[in-house]
DNA sequence: AAATGCGGGAGCG
DNA sequence: CGCTCCCGCATTT
């Protein structure tokens, strides 16, 4: 679609700016969540959309004052790497999860690679013209609207981190046991978390290859407009990426976070539409305004977080298959020769696990399958840094160039059944199996 | 323990 | 002055 087509009304929804006065507020469709907003994006989410209240991101973003209390803005800590970027079975990478917390990544950074024990390293993120990608949230009315974007390979999302976390606290549990027992030494490798689940060969099958599904694997957006207003299916449709947002990559993504911004501010020539993607760019959200709206909506427990039933391990599983998309052929040179992945994902187990920490995004992912339409569409370019560590045959190294993650495998996997990955993954997976 | 959000304050153009 | 980033603090998860 042209953007001619769209009548005033449209192109106010389209060209709106996170900063202008007033947003818009006859948004007809709202956009399903993204996980991985990469390149310059806007979006305009529901007001109810849980993982839009909650600023989530599968990036690892922090906070940044932006002494505007009405629109947060927040940039991305890019990736944990392996110092001496080694390569795990079959050539899959190390790609961590940036703490958070400025105490804990420090903290983080003095632990050891997983699978080599070799120093980890943070890779920052330059997306930006070479300054952390930024986004950008502002509640306002019944919407919550996104700006930003982003260049480097992902890291693992929060909930596989916390996998990892947890598998490795079940580990170490394990191996004092074990040690107990044996006598052997394991213990003292506690510097950094990582060593414990690093000497599981299966968890970083997990980590890299797998999602969670509370982890919304964003990568697996749906973007039809029928996704969108499923907000409670929200999660499912990402991990399983029913939908299939088309990411393009944008030209401006290669401009700096700034420029980019400022250039979408210029050109509404931005399609956006909410299921439909057709010029993805990164964004910045804006419901800060409603925040308190979208408390009372969640007070009312549109997702009741308290419903595990669904099923952990398809969603990870899921997304696999479905990013195929190569990517977005980001032909800008990452300023890193390390391929900044996500970082891998801890969760990799909850697909066994009865659901870790149980916070998984929980919710959502229950959700009907019924709403959701697994296409064959889906999917974005970027994709779950895990999923593109996940290497099933030891040639499928996909290359890290500039920001596109995407992993050649991902073509592989394509036309495969996904029960068939799903068996196989839960099997690799599983450390306990 | 971490993640999140807020806001003071410093540095820079 | 506007913007970005660093840092500490408080609250939530």
């Amino acid at each position: 679609m042209e953007p001619e087509d769209f009548d005033s009304e449209e192109k106010e929804v389209l060209s709106w700016d996170i900063n202008d006065m007033k947003l818009p507020q006859n948004v007809k469709k709202t956009d399903w969540f993204q996980e991985w907003p990469d390149s310059y994006e806007k979006h305009i989410y529901s007001s109810e959309d849980r993982n839009a209240q909650r600023h989530l991101s599968s990036w690892a973003m922090r906070n940044t004052n932006n002494h505007n209390s009405r629109i947060l803005k927040k940039s991305c800590l890019g990736v944990v790497v392996c110092s001496r970027d080694c390569s795990a079975e079959e050539g899959r990478k190390i790609y961590l999860r940036p703490a958070i917390c400025d105490k804990a990544r420090q903290k983080q950074q003095r632990k050891r690679c997983p699978n080599c024990d070799g120093p980890l390293k943070l890779i920052p993120c330059r997306g930006h013209g070479g300054f952390p990608v930024t986004n950008f949230w502002r509640h306002d009315g019944r919407f919550i609207f996104f700006q930003g974007e982003h260049d480097h390979p992902k890291p693992e999302t929060k909930l596989e981190a916390e996998a990892r976390r947890a598998m490795k606290r079940a580990q170490t549990a394990s191996s004092s046991v074990s040690l107990k027992l044996k006598g052997s030494p394991e213990t003292k490798s506690l510097p950094g978390e990582t060593q414990s689940w690093g000497s599981l060969p299966l968890t970083w099958s997990i980590q890299e290859g797998i999602q969670l599904p509370g982890s919304y694997g964003g990568r697996l957006i749906a973007n039809t407009p029928q996704q969108k207003s499923l907000n409670d299916s929200l999660f499912f449709s990402k991990s399983y990426c029913l939908g299939g947002t088309t990411d393009l990559v944008d030209p401006a993504s290669t401009l700096g976070p700034t420029k980019l911004y400022e250039k979408c501010k210029l050109s509404s020539s931005w399609i956006y539409n909410s299921g439909d993607l057709l010029h993805p760019v990164s964004g910045v959200f804006s419901d800060y305004d409603d925040r308190q709206t979208w408390n009372k909506n969640t007070a009312l427990g549109r997702n009741s977080l308290n419903d595990n039933r669904c099923p952990n391990y398809p969603f990870a599983l899921t997304s696999w298959p479905y990013d195929l998309s190569p990517s977005q052929n980001s032909s800008e040179p990452f300023s890193q020769q390390i391929p900044v992945e996500p970082p891998a994902a801890e969760s990799s187990c909850h697909p066994l696990w009865p659901n870790p920490g149980g916070d998984l995004y929980e919710e959502k992912v229950h959700v009907d399958f019924n709403s959701c339409y697994p296409s064959t569409t889906c999917h974005s370019r970027q994709e779950d840094p895990f999923l593109l560590t996940y290497t099933p045959h030891p040639h499928h190294q996909y290359s890290l160039t500039g920001k596109s993650s995407e992993w050649d495998f991902n073509e592989e996997m394509r036309g495969m059944g996904l029960d068939h990955y799903n068996n196989e993954m839960l099997l690799n997976l599983c450390p306990l199996r």
